[in-house]
RNA sequence: GCCCGAAUAGUUUAGUGGUAAAACAAACCCUUGGUAAGGGUUAGACUGUGAGUUCGAUUCUCACUUCGGGCUCCA
């Protein structure tokens, strides 16, 4: 048996535990379901009208502390279909599952430890009293049943277990390590961004050091698109309703578009993405093989109207800017359009030390009406995304029912800091917009070819990939997107000319500085720079001021040699330039 | 939208059925200091919004708004 194995026996027991001091401390409570999951395990039960949270967590573990020292090896016993129903009265959860496993088995299997036992298929650890030990309950939580928002509404209690206390702890203080470097915690402490109320949920605002670095990575982008041959495109954001019913969207995401009416009674929309707009861009004029492919990229806010239970912090929000692109091509060009975009993912990501996850979105077969086009279409392109995949050799994951509604995609996946997985980098391959827009060009032979488009965002949303940057780098970004790269720090009021002198210099070369003029002591002003993870402080005396030199300290707390300016710019403009990371 | 929780100064937090306290930040004064917090003074909050209970509510109750963690949903 393998450690993870091993582990989620344990968590699994564990599950058990839970449920068994839940039933003793509320007898009423209706059990369900108690699986694994990354990192520990949950519980969902009905406990009826009574609300439970964290503050009855203590009461729980003590009672599972209690309970265990009388578990021993679990038995497994083997029950009829009505004998199983009756060990659950009143309970029509743990009956739906009855009835669904005894289509395919006579006999259900329980398994017992102490007094309590439960519907199971097994994987337990041997000693439960030595064993189910380093435990700890984490949060309560909604959960549908089934997962069905149509479902009643169940109460979900998570919690982990390790098997010594040493991994405990380690894995408790990663959480709260994780919570430091949280974007919305960072957002607020550097003033990169923040919500209004005013304003409105899930809008959010950018101050001029968030601005900066939102323009300073899609710059990035633009300069790895424009070795590809991108050309810059720009829409209006609403759009008459007719757009949106010709592209299937209005049907499609109805309840997701901002709708406007205007003064005369016509009905427009927020622009929720810009395919169909750019359609109409490559749809103008006539369009020769030879112009082919056509790639318009553009960098432009979309709205959408996200329920506000789904909002989260930057990663979800309901105005985000997608770094947006559509490439229009013909089918024979698909390949290479794809790899161009791939390698400026590459690219783009491993600048910042990113490990993307590739995941492979198609269509679910047993769900047909969620998409457009029909499924000979769909496996066409399917295979040709796989086998592009399959020729770059990277690995990747099958995600069934992830695809656009449109076409199937190539995902790149991030982490958060609490490991959350968020799409951020996109690759979608659509025959069914150039089908519903009459997309065409005329080829070698004359005749009218119907083309395909390439949705391609490297970022996504600014909004989301900032989320994940700012936790990536835990705030303390690589020079060449710190908002203030230089801080000067005058030891003494004497010291303010010079200071403004250098500072004066720096910011001639394009260096982003700012001369901290308060009349406090240098440790105090060292200090505040720090934790505003400035990436050099450029400390000035007496010393610098006569011999026109900077001593710099890094934000890393390495101390330089006092250097002469145009070295300390020449260094500066060097790192800034190689996009350097460390 | 659903479940649980939260909301007090710019920020982080304390506190009480009798209209609020501190630290940091800010302004001013003293201090002119060599690599992570020198000292003082001042100003700053109708305690998220609206109702209700009460002689009296920031505190108790309800609704709403917003935020957090989940669920559902994510073109």
């Amino acid at each position: 048996m393998n450690d993870q194995q091993n582990l989620d026996n344990l968590r699994h027991s564990c599950a058990h535990l839970l449920a068994a001091a839940v039933i003793e401390l509320w007898p009423d409570a209706k059990r369900t379901i108690g699986p694994t999951i990354e990192n520990g395990f949950y519980y969902d039960f009905d406990f009826g009208d009574i609300k439970i949270s964290a503050s009855d967590f203590p009461k729980i573990e003590q009672r599972m502390r209690e309970l265990i020292k009388t578990w021993e090896k679990f038995e497994m016993h083997q029950l009829t279909p009505e004998q199983a129903r009756k060990e659950y009265p009143n309970n029509p959860y743990k009956h739906e599952l009855i009835s669904e496993f005894s289509k395919t088995d006579h006999k259900l299997s329980f398994y017992k430890s102490g007094k309590y036992w439960d519907l199971c298929r097994g994987g337990h650890i041997d000693d439960p009293s030595q064993q189910l030990k380093h435990f700890k309950l984490l949060s309560v939580a909604g959960a549908y049943w089934r997962g069905n928002e149509k479902n009643k509404m169940l109460t979900r209690i998570y919690g982990t277990i390790f098997l010594t206390t040493e991994e405990l702890n380690k894995y408790l203080m990663q959480i709260e390590e994780a919570k430091k470097r949280d974007h919305k915690k960072l957002g607020k402490e550097l003033d990169l961004f923040f919500f209004s109320d005013l304003v409105g949920p899930g809008l959010a605002l950018w101050t001029p050091k968030g601005t900066l670095i939102r323009n300073l990575v899609d710059d990035f982008v633009w300069q790895l698109r424009k070795e590809k041959g991108y050309q810059k495109v720009m829409i209006p954001h609403i759009t008459k309703k007719e757009l949106y019913e010709k592209s299937g969207h209005w049907l499609k995401f109805a309840n997701e578009l901002f709708k406007i009416k205007s003064r005369e009674g016509h009905l427009f929309a927020m622009k929720p993405m810009n395919c169909p707009h750019h359609t109409q861009i490559f749809a103008h004029i006539p369009r020769s093989y030879r112009d082919m492919p056509q790639r318009y990229a553009e960098t432009t806010v979309c709205y959408r109207d996200e329920q506000t239970g789904e909002l989260s912090g930057l990663s979800r929000v309901r105005s985000f800017t997608q770094d947006d692109a559509h490439v229009f091509c013909q089918n024979s060009q698909v390949e290479n359009e794809f790899n161009a975009i791939w390698d400026i993912v590459k690219s783009f990501y491993s600048a910042f030390g990113f490990q993307l996850k590739v995941r492979l979105s198609f269509h679910d077969p047993n769900n047909m009406k969620a998409y457009l086009g029909d499924e000979d279409g769909w496996k066409k392109t399917e295979l040709t995304l796989k086998s592009i995949a399959d020729k770059r050799k990277t690995g990747y994951q099958l995600a069934i029912g992830e695809a656009a509604f449109y076409g199937p995609k190539i995902d790149f996946l991030a982490q958060d800091s609490l490991l959350r997985q968020w799409q951020v980098a996109t690759i979608q391959l659509d025959m069914n917009m150039p089908y519903r827009f009459d997309l065409s060009c005329v080829n070698e032979k004359g005749e009218k070819e119907r083309i395909v488009m390439i949705h391609a965002a490297i970022m996504g949303s600014i909004e989301r990939f900032l989320s994940i940057l700012i936790e990536h780098f835990a705030g303390a970004f690589p020079l060449w997107l710190t908002p203030v790269q230089v801080k000067m720090i005058p030891i003494s009021a004497d010291q303010l000319t010079y200071a403004q002198q250098v500072a004066d210099l720096l910011s001639k070369n394009g260096i982003r500085v700012e001369v901290d003029r308060r009349a406090d002591r240098m440790q105090k002003k060292i200090r505040d720079a720090q934790l505003e993870k400035v990436y050099y402080m450029a400390v000035v005396g007496e010393r610098e001021s006569a011999s026109e030199t900077v001593t710099v300290r890094e934000r890393s707390g390495k101390q330089l040699e006092p250097l002469k300016l145009a070295k300390f710019v020449e260094l500066v403009q060097q790192k800034i330039t190689q996009k350097s990371v460390d």
